[in-house]
DNA sequence: TATATAGTTGTAATAATTATAAACTTGAAA
DNA sequence: TTTCAAGTTTATAATTATTACAACTATATA
């Protein structure tokens, strides 16, 4: 997958648009996610980033993240079962997490539920599809290995 | 989704084939799960069942949850954000959950994903989908109204 | 019966998230 | 420039689901 890239003025942008004040804590916490697309959680954007704002509160985090994920620009995954993790929310992939090594993989995947905007008279407005298993570095590590 | 019934002695064998001990709390958190299928929380359970066990705690209900997870007679539903659900684990399946009335729906779904063993080299052992939207009974109840 | 093992229970600890209120910023009006 | 109000950030406390732990209980075997 290939992502935009985005400069510190579309950040700015970004939150502007939505009516979103750009401070500094919401211009570097935005610009995290979007340079690091690594499906972040609140501990791993905040320790990232204090060193840049030293006064900064992990209750800013997650304010912002909250009001990024209802203005439409983050999603929230709930790959996880103890801590939410924050993506862009671009064109619907699919996520995969590998059980060793914890990494999450984006996916596109041209699946027909993507397309389907109702099943069975309920109307879908969100999916989030999980895939889990060993993803390949690991299976190489592993090779010959028990377990994998 | 039709399911097949089980009786108070399938549930006695699904506990003994596994090699867990049916002992009288297990067999009711399983029976619980299998008689209702409302893929209910820890907190569902526990207050389903305290009255016929009155000495129950809470603590073997997250036990003997964990264990059926492992042992795969259960799994995991991470479609909330703060509570882990619990479903039979039956043949794949897709669950569909409702933003007005909560309640979660399954959804058989040919989906190309199921067939999927594996993505870009990576190995898939499990999948989750989560769709989510307003239910039939919601948009009906909600004609007419803003916002539906 | 004595004893070991597995199972259950109540309580305490952990940890992510949310609530709250005080302190700080900012930008416009006086 | 000073004042003031609204919005923003911060530190701390509260909440809550889950896990850890140690004591207690039930069961089975010798
Ligand atoms: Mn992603
Ligand atoms: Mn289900
Ligand atoms: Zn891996
Ligand atoms: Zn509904």
């Amino acid at each position: 997958m290939k992502y935009k890239n985005y400069t510190i003025s579309d950040i700015k942008e970004m939150l502007t648009q939505q009516g979103i004040k750009p401070s500094i804590q919401r211009m570097k916490i935005l610009e995290y996610i979007v340079k690091n697309r690594n499906h972040p959680t609140v501990d791993m954007i905040y320790n990232a980033i204090k060193f840049e704002i030293p006064t900064l509160s992990k209750t800013t985090v997650y304010n912002t993240l909250k009001e990024l994920v209802k203005k439409g620009i983050l999603i929230e995954l709930l790959i996880d079962e103890n801590v939410i993790r924050y993506d862009m929310n671009i064109s619907p992939h699919v996520h995969f997490k590998c059980k060793i090594c914890g990494k999450i993989y984006d996916y596109d995947m041209n699946c027909e539920i993507f397309e389907k905007k109702e099943i069975d008279g309920n109307r879908i407005e969100k999916y989030n599809v999980y895939l889990f298993g060993i993803c390949k570095e690991c299976l190489k590590k592993g090779d010959g290995r028990h377990g994998n």
